[in-house]
DNA sequence: ATTCATGCAAATCGTTTGCAACCCA
DNA sequence: TGGGTTGCAAACGATTTGCATGAAT
């Protein structure tokens, strides 16, 4: 069902560039992970349990490149660190992210959405729109309900 | 019009915070140039202009603390510095901006609506959503009409 | 007189880069 | 073989922090 690995190898020999061990690891990570939204560190450690030897200058590059060829798409979620999710498809950013001021938990919107507005904003502002970023701050279901004072934890 | 110095002591006298040259010197430079999403390094440098002793430590510090008394907004426009602008009310931030990946300019759609999706996603994900952070990326008008190859400046 | 704020420099921290050794194609 | 790749350590750049001095209430 994932032939992502087999995609990976002719991707990057298009590019001119080559298949390693470090390569491979750094994306078999995201893919076991996936909806995680892992950090550069975060990865970095997973990698070494399985691949002990590699540097974190290495994730870095990695992540680079799997960004630039849009199989991996970096989130900032305002911490400070950069995280990355797997990119299933090409229009497969068109998500959104719902974060918890409380709790900080993290979780997804599928749909998008945002064409109507896409089009005013065409129609208005003579901007066409090729992608967007969306995250929405608030109170997750279970910090919903809770009755005591306020006290978050995440500032946008 | 535009009374809100006076609310700034006041405000900052609440919260048993001192009025400052220099802090009146950060949100003067901030006020003076609305629209303009300035760095923490530019706002530094025109507060300079007027303030040649301020130290930098201070605006940052100053920033926070307009950041947290919502006087002031913070953005990220990908470009790997912190950017602020005017929080003329509290309902304010709800406008989006619009970045041009060709030639980097920066505009806002002053427009929200987002309330059909922020409706909907209380309904299916249980989420109350109480703030948002909108970017969109594209071509803004002039850059949509040049005919060469694509040459983007920014990345998402 | 207190208490908070400032300026400076040093410290942090995530990320990038130079370079010699290494390894895939 | 040979050029891309790696690991390491040093370099970076934005932001934060410790501390003695200075200013606001």
């Amino acid at each position: 069902m994932d032939n992502r690995p087999v995609d990976f190898k002719e991707q990057l020999k298009e590019r001119g560039y080559k298949l390693t061990t470090q390569r491979r690891a750094v994306l078999d990570v995201i893919i076991k992970n996936e909806g995680k939204h892992l950090s550069t560190e975060e990865i970095y450690e997973l990698v070494k349990e399985g691949y002990p030897e590699i540097g974190l200058a290495t994730v870095y590059r990695t992540l680079l490149l799997l960004d630039n060829m849009e199989l991996v798409y970096k989130l900032d979620l305002d911490d400070g660190l950069s995280r990355y999710e797997l990119n299933r498809n090409k229009e497969d950013h068109r998500h959104h992210h719902l974060i918890c001021t409380k709790c900080g938990a993290v979780s997804e919107v599928e749909e998008d959405l945002l064409e109507s507005l896409e089009e005013q904003i065409l129609v208005k502002n003579r901007f066409i729109v090729k992608d967007h970023r969306v995250k929405f701050y608030g109170y997750c279901e279970a910090c919903s309900q809770v009755k005591e004072p306020d006290s978050e934890v995440i500032k946008p």
